[in-house]
DNA sequence: CTGAAAGCGCTTACAG
DNA sequence: CTGAAAGCGCTTACAG
């Protein structure tokens, strides 16, 4: 590999000017920058960006952390992060932990040994101990919150769109709704949770309901599954079904079809996320859909900025989520 | 951050006996090494990855790239592959091409200028000018083949599986099968579809066939839903369709529904690839499931024998995909 | 505008 | 078994 000081030799020139007219510094006259770029790129060199970041202190490394990399959400999230940090010359160690706190502390380490400037995570529930070991840097949290109270934070606008999306229900007539969530220490079915019922509470008529909570992440499709078949087949069955995001959607799915039923015509369904599959169903889902992409774009875009000094104080952001009306809603009479 | 010297000073110690007690030499007292760390935990001592790398000119790090991060199986083989690497105490650096050769491009020079020493890589059909950057280090390929000749190499064995799947159909009665293909310069295409007419070749009676091609990576579903709803309202409607991965899959069940035909009464599906949704759909799919867990482990642990030099020989490893029966192919009497 | 010198935090021959 | 010294490839005050 050839070096800043085969350059030098080269050239007759010291490593500090070679340096210098390689970043393009305005130390430097216009010629040497020209004969030094020249013989750059004959003896082929190329920067080593390890020994510019021990030198310089300055790693230009974020991380990115998902707790789920098989989530679609996040592969759109990740993309965007890397195009951002791409144009802006900072390279990614990204990693997912898979919800398991052990798997991300060890993230966390390989981090810190990297010499990592920021780090942009989704979280687990339990991320908090493992973030406090980089107190000092920026942290930007994704989608889901873990406690940390400096991060700053990109989110979804999770009690507004599920209230919307609940409205719509009712507004359809729907008067025995049932809302199926996810554990409610993750951040993002809390709030959902709340939107709906603030919706119901604030209903111009009486909303029968009922929460089913999946507390265990591990099989989220299969517990919801089982659990939705005892309300479709009990006497009180409900009018509509809401999912509080796509993999608990699938368990609901699932428990129609297995009952038999159709979609909106037995039972109308409503779900927060908009996987590919929603769309070509034989029902095209009803959904909220998460700006994902999006969300990607603005914890890359912040978390440079701050790791920069372009902005100091806490920001919070959060993206709204839109309601997609398909078909699988049934009006009521 | 507290380095090396701060324990070489505390204890007075040369940096050299302080750096071997901490990397559990055996050229040291085991007093001095039982001292060292304890000094170590006490300071707070985290090791410094980055000078680690230029000084010994091996940086530990691995290069994964592939070819689309929201494709699910890669999410299955790119956490398969932080497991070995956290393991052997690799990092890794990430990155996805979205199919795309620049940003492939810029992926490469990042990973060279952090002194990658080997290339995990879903390649894209363009991939090969890049990876000839990287001639000199350890290349594997998973999935996908760029043409490099000198790479290790992970593959599921496509030709055999679709064979096998459609010797399937042809077990089952089916004489009129579409054969739905993405464009064949990507390799698990082209040997793919050389299963499919092996099979048609090799069966005992005739079998009429027919192959729709997409050419157009990007909008790969709406257009095979379009082709498709052409042979299915025609006048020489197939008894059984093929897609073979499900991308295309998506495409041939969106046309299946629009068409208000259903599976399997109306037409048999079978699919190349298993996402969640083909075992809760209204009629859980006959699908060939790919062991993409397991193909990032095998890539892994190839890659990393590779550079610390277990291996030298070019290996070829074909792991086998299953067909997973279901419900969405009719017997045909 | 250019150069000589120091140093980022490690590891590794070389000597003893 | 331990230490003194050199060096990985850069960048950056400091001088001129």
């Amino acid at each position: 590999m050839a070096s800043i000081a085969d350059i030098a030799k080269k050239l007759n020139l010291s490593n500090s000017t070679v340096s210098r007219a390689l970043r393009d510094s305005n130390l430097v006259t216009k010629e040497t920058r020209e004969k030094v770029l020249l013989a750059a790129q004959e003896v082929g060199y190329e920067v080593n960006a390890i020994a510019r970041k021990l030198r310089s202190g300055e790693s230009r490394t974020i991380g990115v952390i998902v707790s789920d990399i098989t989530n679609l959400q996040h592969g759109e999230t990740i993309t965007a992060i890397q195009k951002i940090a791409l144009e802006n010359g900072y390279t990614v160690i990204f990693g997912t932990s898979s919800e398991d706190e052990n798997t991300e502390r060890k993230l966390i380490d390989l981090l810190k040994s990297n010499m990592l400037q920021g780090l942009i995570i989704v979280p687990t529930w339990k991320s908090i101990n493992n973030l406090k070991l980089l107190k000092h840097l920026p942290i930007v949290e994704v989608d889901r919150l873990s406690g940390l109270e400096s991060s700053d934070q990109v989110l979804i606008s999770n009690h507004e769109s599920m209230k919307l999306a609940t409205n719509y229900l009712i507004s359809q007539g729907h008067r025995n709704i049932l809302y199926c969530t996810g554990d409610l220490s993750i951040t993002t079915f809390d709030e959902r949770l709340r939107g709906f019922n603030c919706a119901i509470a604030e209903a111009d008529s009486a909303v029968a309901h009922d929460i089913l909570l999946i507390k265990d992440t591990d099989k989220l499709q299969s517990r919801t599954c089982s659990e939705v078949i005892n309300y479709l087949t009990g006497k009180n069955k409900p009018s509509a079904i809401i999912a509080a995001n796509d993999f608990i959607g699938e368990g609901v799915v699932s428990a129609i079809y297995k009952c038999g039923l159709s979609i909106p015509k037995d039972i109308s369904f409503l779900m927060f996320d908009d996987p590919r599959w929603a769309s070509f169903f034989p029902t095209p889902l009803t959904v909220i859909r998460q700006p994902a992409y999006q969300l990607g774009l603005t914890a890359a875009n912040l978390l440079i900025s701050k790791i920069e000094n372009k902005h100091k104080n806490q920001e919070i952001k959060r993206l709204s989520a839109d309601l997609v009306v398909r078909q699988s809603v049934a009006k009521i009479e």
